[in-house]
DNA sequence: GAAGCCCATAAAATCGATTTTAATAATAAC
DNA sequence: GTTATTATTAAAATCGATTTTATGGGCTTC
């Protein structure tokens, strides 16, 4: 007999992922990093080459997307890339505020010893990751890691859903925007300061650390409109 | 000059809809209204024929629903109705509280007399809609409204976009519950009193109804679970 | 000279068919 | 009798091609 079983069950027996799961991601990942220009219309068959990817997954990551607020679709006219304004980083920024302070209270009643531990490796993570532009990609997910850790005892997976694509949104902006030394070396000794508090319980102090954490974030990305 | 001459778009003037929007809409609706079971699995081929629609604008409208969250997705075995829970209920009708409550607060500052007016438009509708099992979707419909012109004036595009959300999900719960006449009569009448308050921009009642609206809502709605 | 019209072109959207994967039934092994 | 393995079937995902729609240029008309 030949030898008709070459097909390996991909080693991974649980979850495969789709072409269109890929191009999400992907895609996703270059519009927060800023690869497109903000306001651009996307050439999906440019696309299609660039990712290297049939029509039907791409277009489906990018209704996703559009979804997700991260396009916008426009019947019969394609898809373009959101453009930045500065009311609308406001808008983000101060619901940021206002949705991460009231998780931030929650994850402080629920939180256990586990979560406690957790927070300390994700900072310790965070630490050590190098902000070089070549690993700059790991540093974002650690950051990224980092704050969905500190609210993730919350309780309420619907908060945390919004967090995350506000986060998102603002990550947009942030990343365009020009670096501020200062400030960063700020919010980096800030992300110590949180667990500090967090350890302690100390609610009322992280509330107004966090809410200073992200108006400084937010003052870095203002330079991005 | 002085020639107020539209150009006239091709036949369809405005927006022409795709397949993909209008299957999503019809979709979308469907699935807030219960016309499929909790936890049922999407038998993709059958709504190719009940939605009369091919399979690419078919799967594209389901993308945007599972991002929405009015789907689940999973990679290679498609998409699934989400299962309905007395905790995730929780979950949203309190955030609901709070998020309503954030942007009634705003829309009481930023509400104009043009805001007042449609207001009152929208209650007026809603007081003489049809609540007959026929016309139940025309009620749904200036139900919907209503809320989303309470709110409208708050000036945050995010905060809408999440109540909005959270409005259909609660929704799902809310439209397969069976009904409380005593309660919905209740209900009611809560629309011209948060009017009333609106007007008067009493913020602190205005609060605690809006909040003891939706507790009630949510008594009702947990009877689906 | 500007506005309207028509055609050519490019892009978006959709269709039909194919490939890939999961779910299930059937069979073999222990 | 149970578990493991293979074959079968059904469904999801993807591809390639076609249809539909928008866009831009050149022409005509007023």
């Amino acid at each position: 007999m030949t030898k008709p079983k070459p097909v390996e069950r991909a080693l991974a027996p649980g979850v495969s992922e789709t072409a269109a799961s890929q191009v999400f991601d992907e895609l996703k990942r270059d519009l927060i990093r800023g690869r497109f220009a903000a306001g651009e219309k996307l050439a999906i068959s440019a696309l299609k080459a660039q990712y290297a990817v049939g029509l039907s997954p791409l277009r489906e990551a990018l209704n996703r997307l559009a979804a997700y607020g991260l396009l916008e679709q426009h019947n019969q006219r394609g898809f373009r890339v959101p453009p930045l304004s500065a009311e609308e980083l406001e808008d983000i920024a101060r619901l940021r505020v206002q949705l991460e302070c009231m998780a931030l209270t929650q994850a402080f009643q629920e939180g256990d010893a586990e979560w406690e531990s957790q927070l300390l490796a994700a900072q310790h993570r965070l630490l050590r990751a190098d902000k070089s532009p070549e690993q700059l990609e790991k540093w974002e997910q650690a950051h990224l890691q980092f704050h969905r850790t500190l609210l993730a005892p919350c309780g309420s997976h619907w908060l945390l859903r919004f967090i995350e694509q506000l986060h998102d949104q603002f990550d947009r902006y942030r990343r365009l925007a020009p670096g501020n030394p200062a400030i960063r070396a700020r919010l980096d000794a800030q992300h110590g300061e949180l667990v500090q508090l967090a350890l302690e319980r100390r609610i009322q102090d992280a509330r107004w650390l966090l809410e200073e954490h992200i108006r400084l974030s937010w003052d870095v990305a203002r330079g991005a409109c």
